[in-house]
DNA sequence: AATTACTATCCCAGAAAATAGGATAATAGA
DNA sequence: TCTATTATCCTATTTTCTGGGATAGTAATT
């Protein structure tokens, strides 16, 4: 078709030819193969003149309708594509949406007006593929070939209880003392009821007891606000609450371990932009708070 | 595009390969090719689920317009351009124009209602392709190697003269006396002053002479009915005359030739449903009237 | 829990095509 | 008449396309 248009538009095959920079046989044999399959003359042609048929001119019409818009896919393909536009859909756990996203959010979108989310907040693992999601964060590791864990960042983990119940308790001097006490287990943690403590003994780890055991941050904290017991939870979680007064961080400094917050997405080739953008933002976000 | 189109309207490589009859591997292939020029991820896919990301909608958007557009040029290809349509471009002298084409236009055209015919009336043999004609109709051989001559049918040569001039003069009772009369020469014609003869002799010509020399036959008969001598002159275009006495017909059926009507046309591969069909038309039109 | 059926991708060899270069015939202008 | 240019044909080479088999992964079934 671009053969055809051009020599249309160069009026002759060897202007075309040099015009496209291909050999003049190759114009050539595009026309007439154009032509017997049209069973149709294209151009009425002597070695020296050439004009367009009727019927080529009407196959032209149909032609510069293609050939424009596969210059616009082309254009699609050069910049368009190349930059974050349309929607990007997130899943994140309720905490980390308040946490992080919705606060790196409005910067971000700022940045990149063609841009819309879709966040779908919710603690359930959803299959990132079957329902159209180009990103989840999660904290912890995940076993899951088929998605790409990107690690986000580290968050800090801080032992908490509130003040009432560590007023009625035994005062706690070193880790060990922690077997004594109410602790509030997240089973799906890594490492469960063995907490990871500095000032434990050679292997680092007390293993603790505690009549809860949780798989949701947020119980875990209200459980603790109410006095229930102690809690491993990640701390830019419980820093307001310390803050204000609400929680006291029990043994400072003592947890040795931090967790990883990741960014999963479906494995593929060509990372989309969106998806590049909105994970280069929310580590820089991210940096910039732990400063 | 087709094997893209295929894959999201099949929601999977698999059924679309069985649907356009090619292996999985090819239908991979495309797509893969596909999503590296673009540098972007045009569908989501486990080997059970497949999902069209958004940049692969935009793409589909574009190339279903592409396909259609394609399409279409199929259809054109198939049924508008093998049938008679558009415009025919006819150049022809003065007196075909008027004998011939005029009386078997109306036919044609209600035959033929998407064609148009511009007849564009003419002794001047024009460069065909230069100027965009479709058809010439010439009587008589014309030599270019570059055009196609379609013999559409022999006219009857007859001698005329008409009354006046015939009273005034010898009575003619052979060809031979022939030599004593003023002969209106077309030298253009291909025997110029030899008239074809049957009973001329061996040879069949008889060497006429004339104060008078034309290259229009219309022009000759109007000499002729101008009282002012003899002229060789096709049968169509003297019938009317003779009918209604104007003109008498000399030594009937001793002109031993007869000029054929040609349409001239582009060399080409394909002949255009167009020419062909008003060629035939016009033959059969000839052959009718004939009779 | 193991098996089965199906899927997408990779790799490779053969098939199909596009391409360029040279040769040829034809044409317009010098 | 000669020259420069043109479209086409022919052929060898390169490039692209294609299908089959192997592989790894996945969902449903036994």
């Amino acid at each position: 078709m671009q053969v055809f248009a051009e020599v249309a538009k160069q009026q002759g095959f060897a202007p075309a030819a040099r015009a496209l920079e291909i050999s003049t046989s190759s114009v050539s044999r595009h026309v007439i193969d154009l032509e017997s399959w049209f069973g149709v003359t294209l151009f009425q042609r002597t070695t020296r003149h050439l004009a367009i048929t009727e019927d080529g001119s009407r196959y032209l019409t149909e032609c510069q309708k293609v050939l424009g818009d596969i210059e616009r896919i082309r254009h699609l393909a050069y910049t368009e594509l190349q930059q974050p536009t349309g929607t990007l859909r997130i899943t994140a756990p309720v905490f980390l949406a308040k946490a992080c996203i919705s606060r790196a959010l409005p910067d971000f979108l700022s940045t990149f007006t063609d841009l819309t989310v879709e966040m779908i907040v919710g603690d359930r693992l959803v299959d990132l593929i079957d329902e159209g999601f180009d990103l989840a964060l999660r904290v912890g590791n995940l076993a899951d070939s088929s998605l790409v864990a990107h690690k986000l960042g580290d968050f800090r983990l801080k032992l908490v209880a509130s003040p009432n119940y560590l007023a009625n308790q035994e005062t706690i001097h070193r880790a060990a003392d922690l077997r004594d006490h109410n602790c509030i287990i997240d089973k799906v943690a890594s490492f469960a009821n063995n907490w990871p403590l500095r000032g434990a003994g050679k292997r680092g780890y007390v293993s603790v007891n505690g009549n809860i055991s949780v798989n949701n941050g947020e119980i875990a904290r209200d459980l603790v606000l109410q006095h229930t017991g102690i809690a491993v939870l990640p701390a830019f979680f419980v820093d307001d609450h310390i803050n204000s007064g609400q929680l006291t961080e029990v043994l400072p400094g003592e947890i040795d371990m931090t967790v990883g917050l990741f960014a999963l997405y479906p494995r593929t080739k060509h990372l989309a932009p969106k998806v590049r953008a909105f994970i280069d933002h929310l580590a820089e976000y991210l940096s910039a708070q732990s400063h």
